[in-house]
DNA sequence: GATTAACCGAGACGGTACGTCACGTCTTTAA
DNA sequence: TTAAAGACGTGACGTACCGTCTCGGTTAATC
């Protein structure tokens, strides 16, 4: 729950006061989700939220500074990240990690990443929060890299963190600006012109 | 002025009644630029827009039909592409093509260019008028690479459109998600690993 | 319209723009009257006065400032005063005036005045306006007694304004505090205790 | 304590449990007196004079109804009636009455009485405390004209209740609507006017 | 001494209304 | 016909206060 004014999992001393309702937390993060998925983030309104979730405003604002935090958390808690499972070569591992990031490209609404990118401009929150966001979603993606260095099918100079943004970087790019193919074909061709070997 | 309903440069026939101001076009796309970079897209308003540019919000929604279409319009007007010279080789072709792209990521807000791609999710006039401007901007680089086929920089078969978005992609991805580093050594070092023999 | 931001029935300079429609203004008095007598000034809210008038919120505030503002002049708009009808004898006057007086004490309901007079304290603007309603409606009363000096029903040195205290004070008194008797009884004890000549 | 829900004053049989405590009883009716003066009833909120007495809103909505109730309460603890003197001579009695009662409605801040007034028109609760208040009050001067009765400074058959409605009204109208002149000359001119021979 | 019942401060809760803001459209008069 | 000015309906925003409800913990009278 990174955005949240007061996160609930730290627990410092006893907190004095009628605790937050867990229920609310759950309620609230479920009706924003399925909002933005029913209406898009952009036609979203707290005031929906709030209605759904069967909570009133202010319980929200409580809890989340700002109708993004509030998104934020409510993709977050919605999205695993790749499992980052070890099939024995640099070439599974990466052919797995990048079919399994396509794919969720190809079916997720296109709406939600963009507002956040967007929101980030200008909310430092948001910023440092989307930040931590996408260091969790790449680290499955460094570990493979990084194991396949020790295994010894990278060069032990290779520069982890621009090959990673290689791989990557394409998809994103065409996801969000040209619209150009995302698919399996597309993998196997980034795969063979970045690591030729493999 | 690709969004515009009716676009003042095409001369149709000779319109009846008092004829659209030229200034007007002008003093309203520079007073939305101005806007966007002084309070970000997010904070700029159509009134505020109209009030700079002496102007009325009808006048303005005579000319373009949603605040985005201004935006990009604007945003359109202020940036010329990176200009196609020939240096003679793939090599400094490259070179001087992305470079001057991070010098311009490096200096501009960060705020328009995602603003953008969070509307074109939503009204697909952006999104035709974006995936223009982004074809547009493509253009020089696209022609890089083919020159490079031509000459024999490059084989024959080369996914030309995919080598580009890898040698983009990544600059977008660090700009928009990542954070990460943007400048002249990372394109040497991204260039050697996408095309060690250049 | 004497709480409005800026009246409408004052002209000045021929305004540029779109003029203010007239209808709202008509409509949004309707509601709001309507609105106070059926609930109550108290539970009286804008949005609901707004969707009564077919009007919206933003489009009152634009006339008045403040809820109170409005009420003020929609109790201005529905009761007219005391009609100022010479019957030829201070006597027969006075009957007539504190009769009228009574009866429509006793059937409106008791809410409006009480709640003017309660943010008359806080708003200086509502304040003036109250005061300018109340001068209004003791003007007959007044043009009553002066008229009963100058035919010599009354002593020259009259304190006139002390006497129309005397006369309608008590009404008031027993209307807002003391819940006592009002009616034709009570205006011929109260002409017999304060006028015996009449 | 008159609206209090349950009086702590009266004691009917010791109650079980912890007593409640007699320092939170002064200190809210304190802070919530406090509060009116500086604020005025209207921008009185009950977090706040639960924050400044040092209690929880729980404590207090545990020995008041609401905050209308509170605040008659707070009222009434701060006002004592006049004093029930007897001066001789029913002149005397009634220009100290008077007198004193004047001074006090210049004195005091207009806006509690008249807060009181509007919740009284929606809450029987309040009206009743409230017209028990004003009984209390009206005592002494009832006290004072039946003594004028009994000594044959007035006729036996005298309405005693119209006749102080008379003597009141005025002053209270003043207060409320007219903003007329309340002092010592204005008490001379009112007996004279409404009991000559005094 | 243990139990129990009512109290206590803190503060979260659902609800409701507030007054503001921006959008894109509409309606004036003037050029 | 277009222009400037500015009012219009819509609909969301974030805030404030109400009176209620949990919390953990305290303070007497009763057992």
């Amino acid at each position: 729950m990174g955005a949240m004014t007061e996160p609930a999992t730290v627990f410092a001393e006893p907190r004095r006061g009628r605790p937050r309702s867990a229920d609310a937390d759950v309620a609230i993060l479920a009706a924003a989700l399925a909002l933005a998925v029913e209406v898009g983030v952009r036609a979203l309104s707290m005031d929906e939220v709030a209605s759904r979730a069967g909570v009133s405003k202010a319980t929200i604002y409580r809890r989340w500074s700002s109708k993004e935090a509030l998104i934020l958390d409510a993709l977050r808690s919605a999205i695993e990240p790749v499992g980052a499972v070890d099939h024995g070569s640099l070439g599974a591992d990466l052919r797995h990690y990048l079919s399994d990031m396509t794919a969720r490209m190809t079916v997720s609404r296109g709406d939600v990443l963009p507002h956040l990118i967007e929101v980030a401009c200008y909310d430092p929150a948001i910023r440092t929060s989307l930040d931590d966001w996408v260091r969790h979603r790449r680290a499955p993606l460094l570990a493979i890299l990084e194991r396949g260095v020790e295994r010894g099918e990278l060069p032990v100079d290779t520069d982890v963190e621009l090959l990673l943004d290689a791989l990557i970087g394409p998809f994103v790019y065409r996801r969000l600006l040209t619209g150009g193919a995302i698919d399996e074909s597309v993998v196997e061709r980034l795969l063979a012109l970045v690591l030729p070997g493999i």
